[in-house]
DNA sequence: TTGTAGGCGTTATCAG
DNA sequence: CTGATAACGCCTACAA
């Protein structure tokens, strides 16, 4: 392996000097830079960057964690992180958590590496809450997810007003019984969004029966199929749904058609998040678009923030209801 | 920050101690284990990975280049190498490449930087031909893509044949005027499964216009709208198509009856990879699957062969049709 | 069984 | 503008 000192041997400098050009010091005369430059392309030198990190606790590596990449909500965002990271010098790693809390620790052992210059977390705001409390030191900041009234900037969409909204458009098409498939708590968006439909249907002095809030454990198209059937066996049944995720809301879509229900005529269907599939099944998806790509880009523009040592509040983004034809 | 010698001063022993303690080594007393352990855990001792990288150049963990994380094809590969790496102590990190050999330079720094004990690519042949010739001291295994009579292991499936059977299946329906929706060439996938589609096509003594094959430059939806577009438009029209992915299949599918077909009657549709919304979309989507959660274990595992020091023979894994009602 | 000390490859502070 | 040299935190001969 080929290190300073032979760069230096071989251009004849000093290691200081390999160094300097290396990072861009001005301060290094043009033939000088030149012989440097040719000695390393001549024996094909790397900077080594752990020993780099030893000395300087810089990798310019970002690191984001994600529950589910099967989930095409997050793959946009991580698009959006890794085109302001790199736009910055900065590289994005992502880290599949799956959700595991099991796997705690690991992350710990991760976060606390120095490997990585910060972190933007998406993950359950129950496991954020434990691991950030270990991890102080390392510039943190949350994108979707976040623990509520804590110090780490984030940002997200209003998940409470989105579900309200998405009740209301139905409410104005004549719904009164409207069901909810939701996720799992241990999200806030599951919580918040939740609690948006309860307040809206209380709002409108709408019953909501138990049953009619199904919480399935994930977003698989399965799972919203899995609900779907449920609601079907229900009497009174409901005679429009929000989902959580487009995901849900396309398996539901899928199980109703198979009971033999028209949508969104005997049974109409809300989702979230706008996917890109949302506008090709059909029924075309009636949803709750979030604007993805920029959650990622702000996410990272605040790591930045934090980065240069400022605290950067959190961003409320906007949402936007986009009406097509299954409700 | 706390290091080897807070430790070791708190628990009246050397850093040599600590180290063993930290390593494992059990050639230290119980007692004296003990009290490094509490001192550690008193301090709140993590060690730094760098400083111990510059001395190992062991990280435990591993990265996998993937060109895009929207098509859910890669996600569930990716999972599957997840679950081998954490089964053996390692941990899988994700670099999206957005398959830009621009960023060639940057890859080939983030790979010979020594902060991965190996890597598995899925980006284009085209470019891991070029980073592979750079970067030969890093254990690298390939999955799905792969240089062909390269010295690096893969796992695939036999995608030419993959396609010919495909072609095979249209044909046994009766069909003579069929086409091909495919991606990029850079894509050793893509070439072999052209190839498989042409031979099938010549062995039926069937002339392919060269209209009938469109390559569009990728896997989303809109791009198979695009080529189904262009494949409407033509005279003789085909009665069926072979996409290279289960996406453009789909997003074919969509734009044959916004333009008045009916598939399958009308256009028979293929696709390939058996994602989970091919299920779902309707018509039913008609597919090659490929064993894309044992294509991420199979490459996990070749790569836990080379830390080894083995030379694992490369890996072809088989195929299956899958008829739904697409065709 | 435990301690001492040197070095991994870099960067940065000094002098010169 | 350039060079010598001391860290960064850890691991591991080698010695005791």
């Amino acid at each position: 392996m080929t290190t300073v000192h032979d760069v230096a041997r071989h251009a004849k400098v000093s290691t200081a000097t390999v160094s300097r050009v290396l990072n861009k010091h001005d301060s290094v005369r043009v033939p000088t830079r030149d012989r440097v430059l040719s000695a390393i392309a001549a024996l094909n030198y790397r900077v080594d960057v752990s020993a780099r990190l030893l000395r300087t606790s810089q990798t310019r590596l970002v690191l984001t964690l994600v529950p589910d990449l099967m989930n095409p909500f997050y793959a946009e965002v991580v698009r959006g992180m890794g085109a302001v990271a790199r736009q910055h010098d900065y590289e994005l790693l992502v880290c599949e958590t799956m959700e595991s809390d099991a796997r705690e620790r690991a992350y710990v052992q991760m976060l606390t590496s120095r490997l990585y210059d910060g972190v933007v977390c998406m993950d359950p705001f129950t496991t954020q809450r434990l691991v950030s409390e270990q991890v102080q030191e390392l510039p943190w900041v949350a994108c979707s997810e976040f623990v509520p009234d804590d110090a780490v900037p984030h940002v997200s969409i209003d998940h409470q007003q989105a579900a309200t909204d998405a009740v209301l458009y139905l409410l104005a098409k004549g719904h009164q019984r409207i069901a909810f498939i939701n996720s799992d708590e241990k999200y806030i968006y599951a919580q918040q969004r939740r609690h948006g439909y309860e307040l809206a249907m209380r709002h409108a002095q709408l019953a909501v029966p138990e049953a009619y809030v199904q919480t399935v454990g994930g977003v698989d198209f399965s799972l919203g199929e899995l609900a779907a059937r449920r609601l079907l066996a229900l009497a009174p049944r409901p005679s429009a749904v929000v989902a959580v995720s487009d995901t849900l809301a396309i398996g539901a879509m899928k199980a109703f058609k198979s009971g033999g229900l028209s949508v969104p005529q005997e049974m109409a269907v809300v989702g979230f998040d706008d996917v890109p599939i949302a506008a090709l099944f059909e029924p075309s998806l009636t949803t709750i678009a979030q604007p993805r790509r920029a959650l990622g880009e702000r996410a990272m523009h605040l790591l930045l923030a934090r980065f240069r040592g400022e605290r950067p509040p959190s961003e409320t983004l906007p949402h936007t209801l986009i009406a097509r034809n299954s409700a």
